[in-house]
RNA sequence: GCCCGCUUGGUGGAAUUGGUAGACACACAGGACUUAAAAUCCUGAGGCUCGAAAGAGCCGUGCCGGUUCGAGUCCGGCAGCGGGCACCA
């Protein structure tokens, strides 16, 4: 339960014990709620990820620990003293570790447990006990301090295994009724939190896995149990296996005895999916006394909400809305009422792109549709999204694929996650957050107050929010500097997955380039009003310089298509920065030939090309400027010429024992003899070599020349 | 505690996937233009040593070691930072 919100939240929704949204400690409450049942598709959304392979590593794998299968096996231990064929007689554990049940010294049940519950009634030190137990945080600090206690119920559960043997059944704190059935068998000797226990009890702790290296006579547990694989002893039929052995042969046996069989558990759970706001789809349900809860019809669907709703106090205003709630039963008719829950905002995200493919249909989602664009080639978000949005989605999909909606399993084929945009936050001396332009940045590095002068506490940099005001509004950005500086800088400072930070000097020199390149084209225009003409074929024959210009152009738009790709748009940037420095030293005298003029038209024409993805209105007007009709956003993207991106020289590296003495030129795929003679002939190369011969010459064609001496 | 990832100049980051480390940009310094400033243009720069300079030498991608003719890139160990999960039985 989210106190400011007013609403319950999902297990995913709750970060580090606090609200998704609202950021303040979530509270337990007992509800009667809604759940979609994403668990019964634990199984197939774990094994479809390896098949995700344009997904980030990173994110296949938070999915795999979140979904968290673990297989082990289910014992159902007889209660003493009540009837073992009766479900109340008996208390089932879910256990990792089938094969150290010979070690078992005790039984333990969470505070939430029925029989915890049971024990309350009758005892109410019991009663006591576990209300303790739920005042007690659940952040990890709380946790981390607090002890592991424990309240002896009585009761007595009988061991599989060990004819008379008698296990004590508490209730602990530190079993969680969220995980596994709710209760646990302690085997102190070989797992930490049971051995705290039975230390603070006075329980006994036998060893069952013994190292490799230690004597069955000796070997003894003392603060920390020993979790590592070993040979089984002192376990009767399991003496002498292997831990995984063991598990099998132990799992084997219990079924057979009918007392437990072998099963696989997940840490997922069900998705809750109902809020106690207004701002939702409604939950299409209706309460009736008699029929229970009854499904609105389909004819009546979808459930509207009213308009009419006020929210001048707390909480759901659907709920004291004084008729919308009020109906008939769709099945007897009585008056009934209707569900005031709507569903979580992720309900609505995790099939909108299914309905994207035709929006305008009268059905949800029409299945040509959807089966001609879906899945989605490539999908963008932020790693925050990882285990809320992007599991929901692909438990949605699978579950549409059963109702008949679709027919895919995986709604988006590539995932790309993208970083976020990081800003220093500030505080002021009372320790109020300030925005960035309340803020004066001295050149000693310390900060003021921009009216005040006070001394400002610069915080790091972490993601823009706004309760830290550590953010750039993007009006701002645009009113300054336009749209294309913004989306500039954003593309050209670090690669797209990384986080980066907003800076003013980063922008400031996004904007001068904005300024440079419109100045390179407007002054070779000047030069060569020409330029603007419709130039036709390329003329047969270039001359040096010229064909100098058309390489660079050429290299560039290899680079950048190649860089844009790979989504390496940093790069990009970098080779368009390189390629106008290059046009920029274009002397107005030079390139004044037919083939001159052809170059430095295909120069500039291209030129806007490439930045038309990045700044799409000066390209635009750069493109109009240079005589085109048609938009520039209607014309193809450039090919380079592979000919005129491979040099027909190339650059060399010489070394000698693997050091660098000097750089020369070859005729590119030059023979390997031509490449050894140039560069022994080199001066520094023979004063490396000290007049010694060489013993072996490693040429790599185009690239170095390694010589071992 | 468990699982992942990262570590390159003053800063953001490049590096053809084992082949010239530091592209490109920001910031900085010097110069030109200007009465002056802004803008613009030119020049410089990883560190250290020697040199008046041209230049030369050595060191250098978190640290230690390995493989290789050659390592930012591969392998082993360590450290630091970041992220995810967590009384999960």
């Amino acid at each position: 339960w989210d106190p400011v919100d007013h609403t319950v939240l999902a297990n995913e929704q709750v970060i580090d014990g606090k609200g998704w949204r609202s950021g303040a400690p979530v509270e337990k409450k007992k509800l009667s709620q809604w759940f979609l049942k994403i668990t019964a598709y634990a199984d197939e959304l774990l094994d479809a990820l390896k098949g995700l392979d344009r997904w980030p590593e990173k994110v296949r794998l938070m999915q795999e620990n979140w979904i968290g299968k673990s297989t082990g096996a289910y014992v159902r231990f007889k209660l003493l003293g009540r009837d073992a064929g009766k479900p109340e007689g008996r208390l089932t554990i879910f256990t990792t570790r089938p094969d150290t049940l010979f070690g078992a010294s005790f039984m333990a049940v969470s505070p939430d447990h029925p029989l915890a519950e049971e024990a309350a009634k009758k005892d109410p030190k019991a009663a006591a006990f576990i209300a303790e137990c739920r005042a007690a945080g659940t952040s990890e600090a709380a946790i981390e301090a607090q002890e592991k206690r424990g309240f002896n119920t009585g009761l007595e559960a009988a061991h599989p295994f060990i004819k008379d043997k008698r296990l004590p059944v508490y209730i602990a704190n530190f079993v969680l009724m969220e995980y596994g059935t709710g209760a646990i068998f302690g085997c102190p000797a070989h797992d930490q939190r049971d051995l705290d226990f039975a230390r603070k009890y006075g329980l006994t702790v036998t060893p069952v896995v013994l190292p490799a290296d230690e004597d069955p006579k000796t070997f003894a547990v003392g603060d920390v149990a020993y979790t590592e694989d070993g040979s089984i002893y002192n376990s009767d039929f399991l003496n002498g296996l292997d831990v995984e052995e063991a598990k099998r042969k132990a799992g084997a046996r219990l079924k057979e005895q009918g007392d437990g069989e072998p099963t696989t558990i997940f840490r997922l759970r069900d998705w809750l999916v109902s809020r106690q706001r207004y701002w939702g789809c409604p939950i299409p349900i209706i309460h009736c006394e008699t029929c229970g809860a009854v499904p609105v019809p389909k004819s009546d669907l979808p459930v509207l909400l009213p308009d009419d709703v006020t929210f001048d106090q707390p909480g759901n205003p659907l709920d004291r809305h004084p008729t919308w709630k009020h109906v008939n039963c769709p099945r007897c008719g009585a008056s009934a009422r209707r569900e005031t829950d709507t569903f979580d905002t992720f309900v609505d995200s995790s099939w909108y792109f299914a309905r994207f493919c035709s929006p305008r249909a009268e059905v949800p989602v029409e299945k040509d549709a959807v089966d001609y664009w879906l899945p989605v080639d490539q999908y963008i978000g932020g790693v925050e999204h990882a285990i809320l949005h992007l599991l929901y989605s692909r438990f949605f999909t699978r579950a549409m694929k059963r109702t008949g909606h679709v027919t895919l399993d995986e709604p988006f084929a590539g995932l790309f996650t993208q970083g976020m945009v990081l800003h220093e936050s500030y505080k002021d001396h009372e320790g109020k957050w300030l925005y960035p332009e309340e803020v004066e940045k001295r050149a000693d590095g310390s900060a003021v107050h921009v009216k005040s002068g006070q001394p400002i506490e610069v915080g790091r940099k972490e993601v823009m929010s706004k309760s830290k005001k550590n953010v750039v509004p993007p009006a701002r950005i645009i009113e300054t500097y336009g749209a294309d500086t913004a989306r500039w800088f954003v593309m050209s400072d670090s690669p797209p997955e990384r986080d980066m930070e907003w800076t003013d000097a980063g922008v400031e020199g996004a904007w001068r380039f904005t300024q440079r390149l419109w100045r390179i084209a407007e002054s070779w225009i000047e030069s060569f009003p020409a330029l603007t003409d419709e130039m036709g074929a390329p003329p047969s024959n270039f001359a040096p310089d010229a064909l100098a210009l058309r390489r660079a152009t050429h290299k560039t738009v290899a680079q950048v298509t190649e860089t844009i790709e790979k989504f390496s748009f940093n790069s990009g940037v970098a080779a368009i920065y390189k390629f106008a420095n290059a046009l920029a030293e274009v002397k107005p005298e030079a390139l004044r030939d037919a083939g001159g003029l052809w170059a430095r038209k295909e120069a500039l024409d291209t030129l806007a090309l490439l930045i038309g993805p990045m700044m799409p209105h000066l390209a635009e007007e750069i493109w109009q400027t240079l005589g085109h009709k048609t938009l520039l956003v209607e014309t193809a993207w450039p090919q380079a010429d592979p000919n005129l991106v491979i040099d027909d020289q190339a650059t060399v590296a010489v070394q000698v024992n693997g050091k660098l003495r000097a750089t020369i030129q070859l005729p590119r795929d030059c023979d390997k003899a031509v490449a050894e003679k140039a560069a022994l002939d080199e001066v520094a190369v023979q004063r490396a070599l000290e007049g010694k011969a060489p013993k072996k010459i490693v040429v790599v064609p185009n690239r170095i020349v390694n010589i071992v001496a």
